[in-house]
DNA sequence: CCTATAAAGTTTCAAATGTAACTTGTTTTC
DNA sequence: GAAAACAAGTTACATTTGAAACTTTATAGG
């Protein structure tokens, strides 16, 4: 009874996580490289602009949340920002500690021309799937991260 | 002709990149809190051991083929691995620069201890997929990795 | 053969990242 | 209405990572 049977060999190239990493890192990477390039923006610095495009005014902790970067990221990305004129911050009336953060007129520009790259780059990975397809990815990629950090599920 | 109008805002958290940097982050993440903490492993230390347990002798160059690692996280990890015990070292016949790495006693006995966990990681990952979703998830990362590394297409 | 070139693997150094401690300001509680 | 506890954001430090240089061995060209 309860003799201990070998499980067969993992195969590494089927297992799911593994998977994820490695599709994850390639395609940040490229990104990351293109960003750089073409913009001088780190991928975390362009997440921050890509939230303050969608809603302007967030304070520094509203972009944590939004964006799942923890706060010594997001300062550090919004202090690059700042200095490259990229974003302003307006003290908030009421609470000295935090300040609301916008996009300057020429982040505002940055962001008008790095949206349609982001869109094309996504439509270039997805190339070979149809629209049910992508939808169906959307969603069980939903279901992973549902497990992974239930906090989110609004999403 | 050809006047820019604004795209409307991307939305981050549709955005696919986005998506599978976050869930592929967590995912990490916490399967490199498991195996720190009770195998005192890295992540990429698992990973050369998992190929060795699918193909024992592999040289440390061909671990970076198939593990996507480059060959300085190889060599660390490899590295960390024999002075853990864990790995050995063959010096191969015709090439004096090679050798052949293997998983030691010790070494299997944690593989086989590691197997199930991860296999269980997996399946409560996908908890709430039926198998169909799941084969379906693969085939459509598969698609992606397509894009992104068409030189592991083989996969 | 002997030189030039290339490959396997390691080491070194700079940059990126994460954790913890800190500073400043706000809320709570008694 | 002071003291204690807490929250926002930054700074400092230790660790991780990646790129390039280096060492050793193998191969190719003449």
């Amino acid at each position: 009874m309860n003799q201990k049977t070998d499980s067969p060999a993992l195969r590494l190239s089927e297992f799911l996580p593994y998977r994820l990493s490695v599709l994850s890192n390639s395609v940040s990477r490229r990104i990351a490289e293109r960003y750089q390039s073409e913009f001088g923006l780190t991928v975390w610095q362009w997440r921050v602009m890509a939230v303050l495009g969608e809603t302007p005014g967030l304070t520094a902790t509203s972009i944590c949340e939004r964006t799942a970067m923890d706060k010594v990221a997001v300062s550090r990305a919004v202090a690059g920002l700042v200095s490259a004129g990229m974003i302003l911050r307006k003290a908030t009336q009421d609470d000295g500690r935090r300040s609301e953060l916008f996009l300057s007129e020429h982040g505002h520009g940055v962001y008008r021309r790095i949206v349609p790259l982001a869109r094309s780059y996504e439509a270039e990975l997805t190339v070979a799937m149809s629209e049910q397809d992508l939808e169906a990815l959307r969603r069980l990629l939903d279901k992973c991260a549902a497990v992974v950090s239930p906090e989110r599920a609004l999403w």
